[in-house]
DNA sequence: TTGATATTGAAAACCATTTTCAATATGTAG
DNA sequence: CTACATATTGAAAATGGTTTTCAATATCAA
């Protein structure tokens, strides 16, 4: 937890008219010294533990302003989950998503980034956003398989 | 509607053991000859008008089969609805999909796809599928924006 | 300190999709 | 052709992740 990121959420609270609580910054400092890729219901149960009394909606909630506020990105993979993860800059990178064991891989291709630009440019697209993710096995995986 | 997709329809549901039924082949003709990208709810509302007494589980139904039977795509933009589409072919395409109309434009790029294989293989990966879709805005919407 | 109002936790609601279940249709064996 | 085992259907209820409601509480500017 970078003390950074408590400021940076108070910020944006106050710019925005909000408040900042006790839980919000709870919430905070859980999700970033825990893994990356947290469903809701991850970050809940872990917050859990040090903070018991806070809500599961207070959980979604501060998830949703995270991403409002630029210090989390929204990830919907295909396994029914909103997952959320840290954002420390503004880097951007996709994802590998192994169909077995669940494990995800980043990785940043700025040639295939590029080529998209070109794709969206054909089709006079102004491209917003993205997402790029490959589903398969893993190395573990493809061992074990055999 | 060709008259081979009722063909591959029947011989998959024979090989499966499963049976052919009215509803599926009514389904899968409206479903041939509506547009792409149709979520369940807008090719139940098609199916109703020409065969009122189909019912909504039918279509959900017959749209997974579809699907398993490799005669339609299933896809998950970001709307919340789960979409199909007909698929002649084992050609793949990805998505450009505009945020203020909601405009689907496809489009096909064979060295993305080389160099998503690229991604894979320097991280020991097998892809079985992948996902690749530009939110952003469409042309027209960009000129009305202005 | 006060007061307007933003936030919280618990429970209910939401909503796309799936499942249940009794009635019906299909395909095969006889 | 008939009978029967069972796959399928439509309607309604259930599911499950997420959002909303609401009364109690906390925040913060005045
Ligand atoms: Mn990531
Ligand atoms: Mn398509
Ligand atoms: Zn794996
Ligand atoms: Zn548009």
């Amino acid at each position: 937890m970078r003390k950074n990121a408590v400021e940076q959420l108070s910020e944006y609270l106050a710019g925005q008219g909000l408040r900042s609580t006790t839980q919000r910054d709870q919430i905070l400092q859980v999700f970033i010294s825990a893994g990356r890729h947290l469903s809701a219901e991850e970050l809940y149960l872990r917050v859990k533990k040090p903070h018991p009394g806070i809500g599961y909606a207070t959980v979604y909630r501060t998830l949703k302003l995270l991403a409002e506020a630029g210090l989390a990105d929204e990830r919907r993979f295909e396994d029914g989950f909103t997952r959320y993860e840290y954002k420390a800059s503004d880097d951007h990178h996709d994802h590998l998503i192994c169909t077995k064991c669940g494990a995800i891989i980043e990785f940043e291709n700025e040639r295939i980034e590029a080529l998209q630009q070109d794709v969206a440019r054909k089709n006079h697209f102004l491209v917003q956003n993205h997402k790029l993710e490959l589903y398969g096995l893993c190395g573990d995986c493809r061992k074990k398989n055999r």
